[in-house]
DNA sequence: AGCACGCCGACT
DNA sequence: GTCGGCGTGCTC
């Protein structure tokens, strides 16, 4: 009597999958929920494959508890992924898939399966000016319904917002809206209606190349300038493939996937688009997770978790900002999603578009070696000019709140003519050290070795490294002086220079503090959108995000810092944030300018970028990694370890570093070193980096080199993580 | 990781 | 006497 033997993906920190016994009255297929004894307790696990019966077994099995689903909740090919990035980035393959999966299903819950339904306005139905001031969402749904003029998939009309349900639920009991079985064909036909996009030759080249590649792996990096229409290609090309009856996956950054960016998509895209993102609670992204897989989204715009959602017909993928960092998981299961994406692009044989303005060394040297086929945009839309460059030396200069006599200048004129500014500086807060004038005493975090920056809305000391914060101290603590001096420029403070400097200018401030509440922010961004003069005034995210009409005027406060860093990648990171904070200078027939301030304006790097463009500065940055032997001329992986004392955490590496140099072959180890900084919110963290020629011999034996960490004793005291690619050393 | 077992010090 | 500290082993 042979025994049906079923192996399971069970989310738990092991590698492998684990083996159970298939009782004969039970059915399931691969992809299928289980309930299986793990331990003492039990635990959801995914079936991944059956095995035939073993004789020889190394220990007994328990039987499966419950099958969950009758149907596979993840298709073969996204199966087939999830085991290449286990396998790639050596992490338990338990653990990949409960990324792949909505919360709720990771637990022993029901699959809700929602009937696509589609709404129609009925005629008794108010206009959406008549109704209540207070019922703003309902008028939002109606006036988007009488918009599309025909039924509208729910799936559609709760990208309005959170809890469209309940509005719908309103407006049913109403009578105003009704469930209408059928979709309306007139849906296709509003194609008519929707904005017919204007694309120049260059554009319809790009889609042209991307859908043409119809049914093959094929690797796309579009190049285009900032204002170049990248998304327009994305649209006209997805629309393209939603119209063979596929699917599409849009993936987007983190900060980027704004309401802006969902509307433009929508009005460019005549099926139901669905998006998902970090910000969406559970029972959203579960929704927008059973749309996808159900085939009722036929275009998923999401960030990088995305990468991982069933589609079952899918038909190109497209990857926005692809030189993102945000891609990036920085725990965990540490995976790429631009890499992943393209490996399910290559195992699904469709093509995948990489854009960027300024693409990252990793892709353009794919495409220098004829791997990703390259296809340029090089024209702004309204044939606008691209933005002139100038570095100010502010060695010698006595700055007022950061800024330079020449920037100060070039904003007044840029005011005096009714446009708008941009001032990037990449520090929150107001200033980033205080300082005793007496005694010379910093506030430093007690939890990591860094200083704390002062926020003066909140009258508080804060760590941004672990979110330590205190109350501002009235006098020193060291030796009692009341002479504090509050250094350097944080985005807080400059925006109260620029309220100063200029009274009768508004000023909006765009970071992580400002985003948080809206109401107040929103109303300003608005007038901005608008085109109105004004002042804005942020970190990394008014480069991204938002766009603003009337720019033309740039300002980067400071330089240095990427200029300065040690990190092999930094030149690449800085070149990448400065052009695209300058891309936002000009639009249509008003030409931009750009002002850099630093201490290094001979800096080669800052050369380049002046007198050249990105491909060349990447060109010139490809041959300094090749001399170097950096990546991409060679492959990387990190462990990373942190523990309770800067002891525990060396002694782990070291011995990691001694069983790396009998076990990994052809393999440079390097370390271990202490992390740029050392201690953070209580830890101590170090670094143990590997590097080889060849990507097959760097992860040849890791695996079994990391089942030897997993046995010393010590290290359960040591958290330690596997990092692929390695994208930062922090 | 998450949980139980087990072996030692300092409490009622 | 026993409560609880965390070192150690195990998860199909
Ligand atoms: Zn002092
Ligand atoms: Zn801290």
């Amino acid at each position: 009597m042979s025994k049906k033997i079923v192996r399971v993906a069970v989310q738990a920190p092991l590698p492998g999958l684990f083996d159970y016994l298939f009782p004969a009255h039970m059915q399931a297929e691969p992809g299928c929920r289980v309930l299986v004894p793990f331990g003492r307790g039990k635990r959801v696990g995914i079936v991944w494959e059956f095995a035939g019966q073993k004789d020889d077994l190394p220990y007994k099995l328990k039987p499966v508890a419950q099958v969950i689903d009758d149907t596979a909740l993840l298709d073969v090919p996204l199966r087939q992924l999830l085991e290449w990035s286990s396998n790639y980035y050596h992490h338990p393959i338990g653990e990949a898939v409960a990324t792949a999966l909505p919360v709720n299903l990771r637990q022993e819950r029901a699959v809700r399966t929602h009937r696509q339904r589609y709404w129609a306005l009925c005629a008794t139905c108010p206009d959406a000016e008549e109704l209540d001031a207070r019922a703003s969402r309902q008028k939002i749904v109606i006036q988007m319904m009488k918009e599309a003029g025909s039924a509208v998939a729910e799936t559609q009309l709760r990208e309005l917002g959170a809890d469209i349900g309940s509005v719908l639920k309103r407006l049913a009991q109403k009578g105003w809206i009704e469930d209408s079985a059928r979709y309306a064909s007139a849906n296709a036909e509003s194609g008519e209606s929707r904005q017919k996009l204007n694309l120049n030759d260059e554009q319809r080249d790009a889609v042209t190349t991307i859908v043409e590649a119809d049914g093959q792996f094929a690797p796309v990096l579009l190049q285009g300038v900032t204002g170049s229409g990248k998304t327009e290609v994305y649209i006209q090309a997805a629309q393209a493939v939603i119209g063979q009856g596929k699917q599409v996956l849009v993936l987007v950054p983190e900060i980027a996937l704004t309401p802006q960016l969902l509307r433009r998509f929508q009005a460019g895209i005549d099926s139901a688009v669905v998006s998902m993102h970090s910000g969406m609670g559970d029972s959203e992204r579960e929704r927008a997770w059973n749309a996808a897989r159900s085939g009722d989204a036929r275009l998923l715009v999401g960030t990088r978790s995305a990468v991982f959602v069933p589609l079952p017909e899918l038909g190109l993928i497209i990857i926005d900002e692809e030189h993102d960092l945000s891609y990036k998981q920085q725990e965990g299961f540490r995976y790429a999603a631009r890499d992943v994406a393209v490996m399910r692009a290559k195992q699904s044989g469709i093509p995948v578009v990489l854009g960027s303005a300024t693409p990252s060394l990793e892709t353009i040297y794919n495409a220098i070696q004829g791997r990703y086929q390259r296809v340029r945009l090089t024209r702004r839309a309204g044939g606008a000019v691209p933005p002139t460059l100038q570095a100010v030396d502010i060695r010698s200069e006595h700055l007022h709140g950061g800024l330079s006599a020449t920037l100060i200048k070039a904003v007044r004129k840029c005011l005096q003519a009714g446009e708008q500014v941009i001032l990037f500086l990449n520090r929150r807060g107001y200033a980033p050290q205080l300082t005793c004038n007496d005694c010379g005493w910093i506030a430093e975090c007690e939890h990591c070795d860094a200083r704390m920056t002062f926020h003066a809305s909140a009258h508080r000391l804060w760590c941004h490294h672990c979110g330590y914060q205190k109350p501002q101290p009235k006098v020193c603590p060291a030796c009692e002086s009341e002479e504090l001096v509050y250094l350097g420029q944080g985005t807080e403070r400059l925006e109260e220079t620029l309220g100063e400097l200029f009274a009768e200018t508004p000023v909006v401030r765009i970071d992580r503090d400002t985003t948080r509440r809206k109401g107040s922010l929103e109303a300003h961004l608005e007038k901005m959108h608008m085109g109105e003069s004004g002042i804005l005034v942020g970190t990394q995210m008014v480069a991204k995000g938002h766009d603003f009409p009337n720019v033309t005027l740039v300002g980067i406060l400071n330089l240095d810092a990427g200029l300065l860093s040690p990190d092999f990648r930094s030149p690449e990171k800085t070149a990448q944030l400065m052009l695209q904070v300058a891309g936002r200078a000009g639009r249509g027939k008003k030409p931009g300018h750009v002002i850099i301030q630093t201490r290094n304006p001979e800096h080669p790097l800052l050369q380049e970028l002046l007198c050249g463009d990105y491909d060349s500065f990447a060109k010139a940055e490809l041959k300094e990694r090749q001399e170097a032997v950096f990546p991409p001329y060679s492959y990387q992986l990190l462990l990373r370890a942190e523990s309770s004392s800067a002891e525990k955490t060396d002694d782990f590496l070291e011995y990691a570093a001694d069983t790396a140099r009998e076990l990994l072959k052809n393999v440079e180890i390097w370390g271990p070193v202490p992390a740029p900084m050392e201690r953070k919110a209580g830890h101590f963290r170090g670094h143990l980096l590997l590097q080889a020629a060849e990507r097959a011999t760097l992860h040849a034996h890791v695996d079994h080199w990391t089942q030897q960490l997993r046995k010393l004793k010590t290290a359960r005291s040591v958290r330690w993580s596997i990092d692929i690619d390695p994208q930062e050393q922090l």
